[in-house]
DNA sequence: CCATACCTGTAGCGACTGGTACAGTAAACC
DNA sequence: GGTTTACTGTACCAGTCGCTACAGGTATGG
């Protein structure tokens, strides 16, 4: 090795990959206009991905948001249930550094119906990163695994209804008013 | 008008197009394979419709589920807001008529989050389809309107994030009773 | 029968796609 | 300084895209 590979640059354009794809789609997304935009060329990409199919899949890999990291970040909002839940929403729906990647994790979603090969597993395990913890917390919370299971995907899967809505329609005031009696209703110990 | 147009040949063509589409993706959709699924010609296509985007758009145009009539089909279920949104979740759902349209309409509403001006409007009626009647059976169940506003998006709106959850994952189990206590919660009239 | 449309096949256009061959440059370690 | 490797530009390839020009076939109403 005499000269190592700049892996900060390859970072860097996976990021700007990711918002790229975020706005314009992943599904008609091409190597040239990508490169353009990002003020470099598809040789470029190409040779520091060897494919786009990998180069869209290390975007979405960088892409996966750090929830342990979220979840701490915010102290106050402690580890129950209803907070987890208030922290998620506000990760989908604030247009902080989360929202384009929910945009693309609902694209990744929906492709991954359809496309199953490509998109899937990243689809699969998305779900799953915020499903398991606010499953694990509303069992330590007194409820059944069984209820605790259907409660949180009750939330995780139902608040990405609502993003899906809320980036649709723009109608703020209706989808927060959903997901906060979402959240209150899934969250009840009763 | 000496030969009238095959209105038939076109509505089957566009049925079979949904289809293609729930299948393979729009996204992907290219006119030669679709031709040659339904057995016939991209120029054949290009003759009945003018354009792939209006094959696409009429072929959407054509799925829309005919709310009025899933609701008063089975009238047992009546017109209470459990009923439709039990309604609406079995459609969903069940494999029948209405799953590849739903697998399309998450489709649809995912690509017009990049591509509003093919999809968007076709993905905002889908909404408001389910929406509106829901909204109006929850305030005739005595609710105020905020609360039957958020109430029904909750449903329309939870109920297709766990529709793309249980299509993505395939776990029936843990969605079905998702949405059982998404109904139960969001119909409650307290 | 005839005229008028619709229907349908063949061939092809220009644009764009992902990816490559080839050449040359620049940086890092010995 | 020399060698090895990563980087980068130009040019291009074969394939696919939506769409069209052209021609011939076919059904229908008069």
């Amino acid at each position: 090795m005499v000269r190592p590979i700049d892996s900060a640059r390859r970072a860097e354009l996976l990021d700007q990959t990711m918002r790229y794809a975020a706005e314009h789609g992943i599904a008609s997304l091409s190597l040239r206009p990508l490169a353009a935009a990002l003020g470099t060329s598809s040789r470029m990409l190409v040779h520091y991905f060897g494919t786009k199919e990998e180069l869209i899949g290390q975007a979405l890999t960088a892409a996966r948001p750090d929830i342990p990291a979220l979840l701490s970040a915010h102290v106050q909002a402690g580890h129950t249930p209803a907070g987890m839940a208030q922290r998620l929403w506000r990760e989908l729906t604030t247009g902080g550094e989360q929202e384009p990647r929910t945009r693309l994790l609902l694209e990744v979603m929906a492709l991954a119906l359809t496309q199953p090969g490509l998109y899937r597993q990243h689809a699969v395990d998305a779900v799953r990163a915020w499903l398991d913890p606010l499953s694990a917390a509303l069992r330590a919370a007194g409820l059944t695994a069984r209820d605790a299971h259907a409660r949180a995907t009750m939330l995780v899967s139902g608040l990405h209804g609502l993003a899906l809505d809320r980036y649709l329609t723009g109608d703020r005031q209706r989808t927060d008013d959903a997901a906060h009696d979402l959240i209150t209703a899934a969250t009840k110990t009763t």
